[in-house]
DNA sequence: CTAAAAACTGACTGATCAATCAGTCAGTTT
DNA sequence: AAACTGACTGATTGATCAGTCAGTTTTTAG
């Protein structure tokens, strides 16, 4: 049995993301959860805590994910590497899509910059996204499959693009799926040695 | 003299941009624009329909500036003309950062999806900036300064990635100007031909 | 069992906000 | 000089909302 405070938790990660912090009114989230307002309240200190928990309970999350993802794999060389971190990031970000438009959404940034406990979950769910792709470019350079790139700039610009591919689904302006096989071909371009 | 029409969109823009639709008071509006609060609703309906005024009006500038832009540059050829559109897009976004700031946040796209002609003005400043990569990519295979990719969707993974590494800068998590030789560089690998 | 602690409830409060509307006034037309 | 126009004003209103609190139920520990 779920506990209250993590039903509380899902249905307000939900509502943050689809209608915004200021869009969504606690009453809302305590109807969704089936709880009086007053019990959000003995949880959470308050509406802007109770976010600040849902980016911490989303950051582990999303770096638990990866971390179980990276051990299951083994890649022939670095190249694979990337293509399987591509993928894969796809993959997520249509599992659980509220958590990437909540991260896609503009108000935790904006509270980061007033809030260090705020910006550090966001710069951790960050740094461990960009550091998948780093890695696999490093490895990749050392077994020859990528070029010389500077790893770390690489690593950003494949992490925008990709990044960007899954926005432009939640935005509905287009469907992520027609563009994955150019998209690989796109980071093997870029990737290539020689 | 400025009309006091002019004044409040100029200053509802900034405040939507920075604050967001619902966390921007209406009362924020007119003290910024030194009008009573009545007046902004002599002029526009409803808080809503001065977010459309908005962005018809945001629409209005992109579109004529990347008109004005594409009639006063000539280039060698098209791969040239995908740099050039890379370079201006940057260029343009940190010229107007209150625009791109409001095109980057989730309520437009919200309202977009209940409201048809505010889905018709975000359609048509994203198919003006694809349409400028997509028309230099073809332009680059006729003359065989690009490879043979399709032209679409490359056009929009290469606005991705652009659109991607400006929200880096809004977002402050990584400078884009420190990140640009690279960008040029991957663009480079990808459109190359042969 | 009992007593204390923890979890939970929902009516209530004060603040905030979008929108309204009766009215002012400078300028134009008849 | 009378009638009219349209930009502008700001006090007011009804709705909404985050957060509180006094009280109830459930769980835990001795």
């Amino acid at each position: 049995m779920m506990s209250k405070k993590k039903i509380i938790l899902k249905h307000a990660t939900s509502l943050f993301a689809r209608q915004g912090f200021k869009g969504t009114a606690m009453a809302e989230v305590s109807k969704l959860s089936d709880a009086a307002s007053g019990t959000i309240f003995y949880h959470f200190t308050s509406k802007e805590a109770l976010l600040i928990a849902i980016l911490e309970h989303v950051k582990a999350v999303i770096i638990r994910k990866f971390e179980i993802y990276q051990r299951a794999h083994q890649f022939e060389n670095g190249f694979q590497m990337v293509e399987g971190a591509v993928t894969y990031y796809l993959q997520l970000a249509a599992e659980m899509p509220d958590e990437f438009l909540l991260l896609h959404r503009h108000f935790p940034y904006q509270l980061a910059e007033v809030n260090p406990e705020c910006r550090r979950h966001l710069e951790e769910v960050y740094n461990c996204l960009v550091d998948i792709f780093e890695n696999a470019i490093n490895t990749g350079q050392a077994d020859g499959s990528i070029g010389m790139l500077p790893a770390r700039k690489t690593a950003l610009i494949l992490f925008s693009t990709v990044d960007g591919i899954v926005r432009f689904n939640t935005y509905k302006l287009y469907d992520a799926g027609t563009l994955y096989k150019e998209l690989l071909a796109c980071c093997s371009r870029i990737l290539q040695s020689g």
